[in-house]
DNA sequence: AGCACGCCGACT
DNA sequence: GTCGGCGTGCTC
């Protein structure tokens, strides 16, 4: 009898342990490879973690593998570390987190799609008799000559952006005027990059990056909206993809980056693909795949991105850095941009972390020298961002959220043919549904929140669960006329249009595109409207270049200057000067305006005094004072619990285990969450922060351990977010 | 998590 | 008499 392997597998099951499992004879499973294996009374899959020729178990109770999947790990030894970590740093059961990697389809256990079929290159010579053909095929004609080396379809396409079909090749090959070429595994040259037109600042960030290649480096390239950040990543890649490296970019959310997506294809035809979750499960699996195999050379994608496969990595770079969209909000609550910088120091290749606006912690990091420092500090075309000025709210009557003076200048602005963007942080009509008589407020039956009214489907939302029910006329206790009060994007763009009768306009939030494909075309009907108006939410901030903003006006940010959350005043900050980076071009200055009933508020001095490092100032001397990242590390438990008794008192439990095991680690709490109930469910919370992340680590292992030794009743659900975002 | 076992209430 | 509620125990 040959002899017995043993391995120990991860499994999409929340438990924290491998487990031990045979290899059909004859047959030897490696570590990163997928297996399919019975696991009490189901199927599931598993990721090899480990090979032991010794089990650990009584070999009688050792299963065997029902199959091996994978021919080869598909999981690199560095990716698998990374894994290890993120099991450890966000406690989380490590089957989830492995499995969590990979996409859906390789979850579910479908084989590994075949290696892509020989693709075939097109090229062209100097072809005679042209001089008549269309406009399209000239252009195809130009864009191969122009490059000079076969191309496939789809690098053309991603080159002329024409949508070209196969067929339409194959007739101007029957043409004689280009030809094809068979498949050669030959890496596509990168086009030479703009020789003229860098800064100074860009040239010499480029080449402190280009310096770093192979190396474990942190760049933080700050600079402001329109400075040129994406021709230094355009550049970077360029040289990492010319040592035959791949390049990862990571970027907040790709439906709100076209363009960039667009700059990326066009400068590397041919070599570039997004991954993201709006894509079909097939073809995530193939992106994956051809990623995997070293096909794809640059991977653009969002959040998970930065667990793809990318054997041969030799850049990452972080678009956007301050993004919360970086921070995965439930499961696995890792940050993105957190697990580049590991990513990188394990693999030893640079990462760039791109912003106008830095988070607090990169900025410190970025002081005390961890991170090397790059400036754009000027626009190429000389433009400055425009200042940020005021309006009081208490002095000038707002009516439906509008100011006069905000009204004046946006119908100057419209005047000079250019676009208005007007925006509010809230969603829906009205902000609330209240009888001004009996002092009656709509409330979720479900949650600690105010209905929102959707006056358009007729309806009063809880935007926290979902819950949505008719819209009441009149007041359930007094049957008095109920008011909508407070102001949301529907509600302002009535309003506008009644101001603006004849004017474009048009709403971007949550609710206006929502389908898949509706927040593209929104993005390019803006950029391609003409004067006009946009109202949003912070997802209009957000988009890249629209050429002809010339106002950007915010109504309402007083929300975040008073808020407890300890991230709101740096978020608020990073807000308007996002939004104020979308407005002004060279020669056309714009206009920025925010309305507060809070002028003298120290963040709105701030907004108005100056730049970004010297508005932080204070953020950051309040942040050390209370021992707050990025001066301690800080993490939250929370418990929920469908009784706000059994919450509390789970929550005690938890907090005198925390206290127990910690060592120079405050314990706070629990205190009921900032929204105590949610979907029917109680959620009290637990703060830990020490000054060394050591120490806070070890107190949640600890107490962890315990907690799973003695486990609380099974309606009640312990979570724990390490370096929280929010801390509501 | 997911699934089975197990022990108590209202149904043909 | 049994169908089914969800408490708790386990998964190599």
């Amino acid at each position: 009898m040959s002899r017995e392997i043993f391995v120990q597998v991860a499994v999409d099951r929340p438990l924290d342990r491998l487990f031990e499992y045979r290899c059909p004879e004859g047959k030897e499973a490696f570590e990163g490879q997928r297996v399919r294996l019975t696991f009490g009374r189901s199927t599931l899959i598993g990721v090899v973690l480990g090979s032991g020729k010794v089990p650990e178990l009584d070999p009688a109770r050792i299963r065997t593998l029902e199959a091996i999947l994978d021919p080869e790990p598909i999981l690199t030894p560095p990716q698998l570390e990374l894994l290890r970590f993120v099991s450890r740093y966000y406690q989380h059961p490590i089957g989830e987190v492995v499995l969590n990697a990979l996409p859906p389809a390789l979850r579910k256990g479908n084989p590994l799609p075949e290696p892509r079929r020989p693709e075939i290159l097109w090229q062209t010579d100097q072809p005679e008799g042209t001089a008549r053909i269309g406009a399209r095929q000239r252009a195809v004609l130009d864009a191969l000559a122009l490059v000079a080396v076969p191309l496939t379809l789809q690098a053309l396409n991603d080159l002329t952006g024409l949508g070209l079909r196969g067929a339409e090749l194959e007739r101007l090959q029957s043409r004689g005027w280009i030809r094809a070429i068979p498949w050669t595994p030959v890496v596509p040259p990168t086009p030479a990059g703009p020789a003229v037109g860098l800064t100074p600042e860009q040239q010499a960030a480029i080449t402190q990056i280009r310096g770093g290649s192979g190396q474990r480096a942190v760049f933080l390239l700050d600079g402001v909206t329109g400075s040129g950040k994406t021709e230094v990543y355009l550049e970077a890649a360029a040289h990492a993809l010319g040592q035959n490296r791949q390049v990862l970019i990571l970027v907040p959310e790709i439906a709100l980056t076209p363009q960039l997506v667009q700059r990326v294809s066009r400068r590397f035809p041919g070599q570039v693909a997004a991954l993201h979750s709006g894509l079909a499960e097939g073809e995530r699996l193939r992106v994956w795949e051809q990623a995997r195999r070293g096909h794809h050379r640059l991977l653009l994608g969002t959040r998970s991105a930065v667990f793809a496969p990318l054997p041969q990595l030799g850049l990452i770079i972080v678009d956007e850095e301050h993004d919360p969209a970086y921070k995965q909000q439930d499961g696995l609550r890792y940050h993105a941009r957190d697990l580049a910088i590991l990513r990188g120091h394990i693999e030893s290749l640079p990462v760039v972390l791109g912003s106008a606006t830095p988070t607090l912690e990169t900025l410190v990091r970025a002081r005390d020298g961890r991170y090397q420092h790059l400036h754009l500090s000027k626009r190429p075309d000389g433009s400055l961002p425009p200042p940020v000025a005021c309006i009081d709210t208490r002095v000038h009557h707002t009516d439906e959220g509008l100011t006069i003076p905000l009204l004046d200048a946006m119908r100057r602005t419209l005047e000079q043919g250019r676009q208005c963007f007007v925006l509010l942080n809230r969603r829906g009509f009205a902000r609330a549904l209240a009888c001004d008589h009996c002092g009656w407020v709509a409330d979720c039956p479900h949650c600690d929140a105010r209905l929102t009214v959707h006056a358009a489907a007729h309806r009063a939302v809880c935007h926290l669960c979902g819950h949505s029910q008719p819209l009441a006329g009149h007041c359930p206790e007094c049957a008095q006329e109920l008011t909508h009060q407070g102001i949301g994007t529907q509600r302002l763009e009535r309003a506008l249009a009644r101001h603006f009768p004849g004017t474009p306009l048009l709403r971007l939030d949550r609710d206006s595109v929502r389908r898949r494909g509706e927040l593209e075309r929104c993005l390019e009907t803006i950029r391609s409207m003409g004067s006009g108006i946009v109202v949003g939410t912070q997802m209009l901030a957000k988009g890249h270049d629209y050429p002809r903003v010339g106002l950007v006006g915010i109504i309402d940010v007083d929300q975040g200057l008073f808020s407890v959350d300890l991230r709101a005043a740096e978020q608020t900050l990073q807000l308007v000067l996002q939004a104020a980076g979308r407005a002004g071009r060279a020669g056309e200055p714009g206009e920025v305006w925010v309305q507060t009933g809070h002028p003298e508020h120290p963040l709105m001095r701030a907004l108005r005094a100056g730049d970004y490092p010297t508005m932080i100032e204070p953020l950051l001397h309040e942040r050390e004072a209370a021992g707050m990242p990025p001066f301690g590390f800080m993490a939250l438990v929370r418990v929920d619990a469908p009784t706000p008794e059994a919450s509390l008192h789970h929550a005690e439990n938890l907090a005198l285990d925390l206290r127990r095991h910690a060592r120079d680690v405050s314990v706070l709490g629990p205190a009921p969450a900032p929204r105590h109930r949610v979907n029917q469910r109680y959620r009290e919370q637990i703060l830990l922060l020490s000054p060394l992340r050591a120490n806070l680590h070890k107190a949640l292992h600890d107490a962890r351990m315990h907690w799973e030794a003695h486990p609380p009743p099974r309606n009640l659900r312990v979570a724990i977010d390490v370096d929280p975002i929010t801390l509501g």
